[in-house]
This record gives C-alpha cells, structure tokens and sequence, in this order.
DNA sequence: GTTAAACTTGACTATTTTAGTAAGGTATAT
DNA sequence: ATATACCTTACTAAAATAGTCAAGTTTAAC
C-alpha cells in the first residue's frame, strides 16, 4: 500500500508554487531544480494539473503556472484526483452487487475495505494546500 | 495508492477461520474454494501467517490451520506486518536526516504524508478480526 | 504399513503498473 | 526574430504484483 509518484510530485510541485508570491508564475524548470524532479514528467502532471483547473498556465518567456485558488481552497482529495491518484482497497467493483469472488454477494472483507478508503479520503478532504506552507519559516525547500 | 492481494487475501483467509470453530483445523482447500483464492498462492500467504504466529498448522488429514488466539486479540495490523503489506507513504528513508530528492533537509511535504502513514496505520490498530465476524448473520460468505 | 490428504519450501514467470524519456510540436513575452 | 516555456502523443525500462510449478515432508485414518 503505497502513494505513488504522481501524486506526491504533484503535491510537492504544487506546495512549491504556493510558497511564492501569487501573481507572478513559476516555471517548471524552476520547481524541477528546487524539487529534483524530472521537468518532462512534471509536465505530464502538470498538464492534468491545468485541466482540472487547479493552475493556469501563462505562455512565452518567464511564464510559468499560477494557482487558480487560494492554497486553503485546494484539498489534497482536488489535487489528487486531478493527477488520477486514486484510493483503491476494495477488490470488487463498487457498483456491482456482486463480490470480488464473482460470488453473488460481497465478500466478508468488503466492508471493511470500504471503511479504509472512506478513511483515507477523509484524511485528503481535510487536508489542504496551505496547511502545508504555513510554516514557511521551517529549514525545508 | 492501493492495497495489495497479500494483505487482502490474509485478511480474508482469517476471517474465514474466525467464523468457524475454533478447535477444528480449517483446510486451505475449504479456503481457497469458499474465497476464491488459488490454494497455491494461500499456502504461500500462510506459511508467513504461521511463522508470525498468527495461526498454527496441523499436519496430516484432516489437517489445515488453527488461529493461535481469540479473533479480537488479531489486529489488521499484525496481520498486515506478517504478510509484509507495509503502509509506504514518505519517499525517503525515515530514519535518514536527508529528504527523498537528496537535499539535507526532510522536503516540504516530509510531515504530510507522515501524518498520513500514521492516520492509515491508525485504523489497522483499530481493528481486528472479530470486528469481521461479528454478524455471523448476514448474507456474506 | 499404506495411503492420501494436507502442509512446506524454494524457485520461477507472466502480467501489470509505475516512472519516467523522447521527440516534435505551439504560443508569446521581450 | 527568437528564446523561453508550455503542450501532446507515443514509447519504454524497471519494478512490483500475483500468481504458478515442482518436489518435497508430515501425519491421521484405514
Ligand atoms: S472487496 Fe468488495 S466483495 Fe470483496
Ligand atoms: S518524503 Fe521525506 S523528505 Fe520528502
């Protein structure tokens, strides 16, 4: 059970936009240098990132991106879903009524499962981008 | 960020033990059939159940596997750590003072997916697998 | 004792997912 | 003009997952 890169780096790369002033973009070669992540692959998040409007993006040179909202009006659960990092615990398909044994009803763990994503994406909803750069005085880049 | 068929999988072989008797050896056969799981791959899951001393064998016909307590004593968590399905949020080494992109501070989203890993083992903590078989009643198998 | 059911072990492999790379664009501030 | 920076699609190497295979050993029951 682990995160994978997409959405940490997007987080990360997001958390690095919203340490700076608001109005003048940043660029990805920058975040890449700061963050040591690959700048072809934040790119590729980047441009889910812009989809899902959770930057806007501004062309030519000195461009970069900018956050569309304030950090505390972007959760982690936005973000993530944006860069498709999604919880999946169940074996089964949510939907369907029968379970993940192709038996006719869920299985005994279901349930249980169930309640872990829930608790898990509980954890996205309440948390927010600018919880995570309210100590900008801490020894972290 | 998903759960693996290890974890999965123990969980729910136990719980199907928990719901019979104690005193009688469950077969991994009966298992595998009841939960649709390749017998091969449960033998595989078990061995490291009982090295853990989560269950113990018993050997000949009629044989198959016994849990060593009460399902309530059975934590989510002490099963998960004896398949090895770790929760893996933070992307460095906790113990290291460096950060994951190599930098010699923790980056700045070290203490996010911390909290993260803590909330998640939290609930593993909280249950156990009687919580799973409290309502022998309903219409799971 | 024989047998068969059941556990035990270690090695091996196909599939899927992840984590990127590569290449070739387009838009625009200066 | 041109350099900077975004944009898009396609591809791929490496790792993890989800098993399978083969060849045992143990022991209850007949
Ligand atoms: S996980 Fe949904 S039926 Fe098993
Ligand atoms: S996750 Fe620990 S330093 Fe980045």
């Amino acid at each position: 059970m682990k995160l994978t890169t997409k959405g940490r780096y997007a987080v990360m790369a997001l958390a690095d936009i919203a340490k700076f002033d608001r109005n003048s973009p940043i660029s990805l070669r920058d975040i890449s240098l700061r963050q040591g992540i690959s700048l072809l692959y934040l790119e590729q998040i980047f441009s889910k990132l812009r989809k899902n409007e959770i930057v806007k993006s501004v062309r030519g040179s000195s461009g970069g991106y900018i956050l569309t909202k304030n950090p505390e009006q972007i959760k982690l659960s936005n973000i993530f879903s944006a860069v498709d990092e999604k919880v999946k615990t169940v074996n089964c398909k949510k939907e369907s009524k029968k379970g993940c044994n192709g038996k006719s009803s869920k299985c005994i763990t279901h349930n249980l499962w169930d309640e872990l994503e829930l608790h898990i994406n509980d954890f996205f909803n309440k948390k927010n981008l600018g919880d995570l750069v309210k100590g900008k005085n801490e020894n972290t880049i």
